[in-house]
DNA sequence: GTTACAGATGGCATCGATAACATAGGCTCT
DNA sequence: AGAGCCTATGTTATCGATGCCATCTGTAAC
């Protein structure tokens, strides 16, 4: 009570371990670091130290000796498609904390190079070893390939920097997928609603469409352009139910097709029974709205651990790491064989 | 090309930009940080040699020498509730970002203590100022507390520990809302599918529910429990089904009562007209799957950043910040008049 | 019995920014 | 005019871990 219960209540650092186990800071260091030249019996008594002095070591210090901040920087859309991107975030966050790299992120409101760039900027001056781009971007400005010169930089589905590899997610191999399916099934003709132009995702997966339906020799229909959102399906989907003879429609996405689905029976088609749906994502309630959809499944989990693989293992810059796989449901069949 | 063009490629430190504005390093370091007295004429002359040097702080250093990381962790649970945890997160990402603030996330697969523990060690290793845990975690062990006591916690819906503050989402509200617009529309008896008992959210709903139905002098119904999936809401759907005098429903997320109708309706029963069904949530595709769901708005992106606030600012840990809404479609009626 | 060399460890400078203290003008107040 | 103070700036020590080099002890090689 006299002033001698005082404690300095700081983090113990290095050396007050290596004054503990009588050992010099350095030696800490290496037994901390695994280094190969530890005596076994030094190692257990600096573990022994570390234990009862509840040591946790300072990243800051590490890094700004090291040079390397173990830690590498995320970019997400705040918008659009809540399902994968919280996929490709675990799966990226999973992947580095085996690699015992922690995960910062950055999120921008909207597709728009400005934005982008600050995000970059901002990952930049945190120190990260490396940045994985989850944003389909397309245009790539100056400032952008400025910060990806400098880190290592993986992009899923989008554009290459200079620097920047890219993990291709294939796609293409969805949108023939799903089309296929539907030519299977004895549709003569597939519409399709796709994704924004400006993200990647949509554009390869109506170029999938394209040249499936190129290869069945059939001539494409114009697509119908959403933006990943239910309702931006619903309103094509009433552009759709307009048009006489369509039989089966390809949705970019889940979530637009429901839309779809919405205003396609509002219009007075049966689904399945009038016009088919395929869409992409598998998202959970795929399977328990109605109709339970039919849907292409894509593995975003895997890409986004994949996506990380390629950064710190410098890995091949496969083009293609991730599968797709049908998962047939209630909302395709046969056409009406009037 | 005979070594002459050798650059040495190193980051420029704030030391260069001093020489090269010709003042002291302290003097860039106190231009970049808004210190008050520096002469608008020499800040100038610091903001050029920052510009024309490309000079981008580091860190690292900064946070080893000042102590504090510009950093707050974000604890995620990887599965459940996809929509409210992008949410939360871009509500927390924004508003710290406001602040200067970086975003590091740990998620954790599950709901477990000693992955707990474990996602905390390590944002407390990476030096983070503060932390939000964003999962709805019940028991709190020692270490929990010992590292919430070292560094400021916000507990976003979960339980207190000695030290961290909690944001309250008044929960029970939006049970009480749902619950009474079931009443008010004549029904007499409402029966509940509840997410897990661990989750915070998940009792509190259960709790307003409870809560309205006694106001009402209604003896509660058992309450089935769900684990938030459209699986576990169609298996309690068909629980449901098989029960003749059920006509409402509350159901505690969307995505369960999407299964909880499917099951009614694969038991021959009809929505809304023979059993009614609110839920909590409004994801997207609520107005968009068949029925037009009855559902209740919280706006996690505001409990997010109202979480930052109260960490940064020491805000007032008041008890609830964010309000609920009921959004009125067509997935409830009133009870059939036989 | 030197020489050579690997294993185990310590000493010291260093990373880059900042806190704390020091200094030098210029101004106000009595 | 001198005390007192505020403004603008420089100097120095420091944060904690690590890289590099030095040192010391065995021990295998010649």
């Amino acid at each position: 009570m006299t002033g001698a219960t005082e404690r300095p209540a700081r983090q113990p650092s290095m050396t007050d371990v290596a004054r503990t186990a009588g050992v010099s800071a350095q030696t800490v260091s290496r037994t901390l670091r695994d280094s190969p030249n530890v005596n076994p019996e030094t190692r257990k008594r600096v573990l022994a130290a570390v234990e009862q002095l509840g040591y946790r070591f300072n990243n800051a210090a590490r890094v700004l000796s090291s040079g390397r901040s173990h830690t590498i920087g995320l970019v997400l859309l705040q918008s659009g498609g809540y399902y994968s991107r919280s996929a490709v975030t675990a799966g990226v966050e999973a992947a580095a904390g085996e690699e015992g790299y922690a995960v910062s992120i950055a999120t921008i409101a909207r597709l728009d190079t400005g934005l982008m760039e600050r995000s970059l900027s901002k990952l930049a001056d945190q120190g990260v070893d490396g940045i994985v781009i989850a944003v389909p971007l397309i245009s790539v400005t100056q400032k952008m390939e400025d910060i990806t010169r400098d880190i290592p930089t993986v992009t899923l589905d989008g554009s290459r920097t200079a620097s920047a590899r890219v993990l291709g997610i294939d796609q293409k191999e969805a949108g023939r997928i799903a089309t296929r399916h539907l030519l299977d099934l004895g549709h003569r003709q597939v519409w399709h609603v796709s994704g924004p132009d400006e993200w990647i995702e949509a554009r390869q997966r109506r170029q999938g469409w394209q040249e499936c339906l190129a290869a069945a020799g059939v001539e494409a229909p114009p697509p119908l352009e959403g933006d990943w959102s239910p309702d931006s399906g619903y309103r094509q989907g009433q552009v759709l139910a307009m048009i006489p003879d369509v039989t089966a429609v390809f949705a970019a996405s889940d979530e637009m097709a429901f839309g779809v689905i919405r205003a396609l029976r509002e219009g007075g088609r049966s689904v399945p029974a009038d016009v088919s749906i395929v869409s992409v994502d598998d998202i959970e309630l795929a399977a328990y709205c109605a109709p339970p959809l039919t849907t292409v499944r894509q593995d975003f989990y895997r890409s986004g651990a994949a996506a990380v693989a390629l950064l710190l293992r410098q890995a091949d810059a496969g083009e293609t790491l991730v599968t797709a796989s049908l998962s047939v449901r209630a909302s395709t069949a046969p056409p009406r064989s009037r």
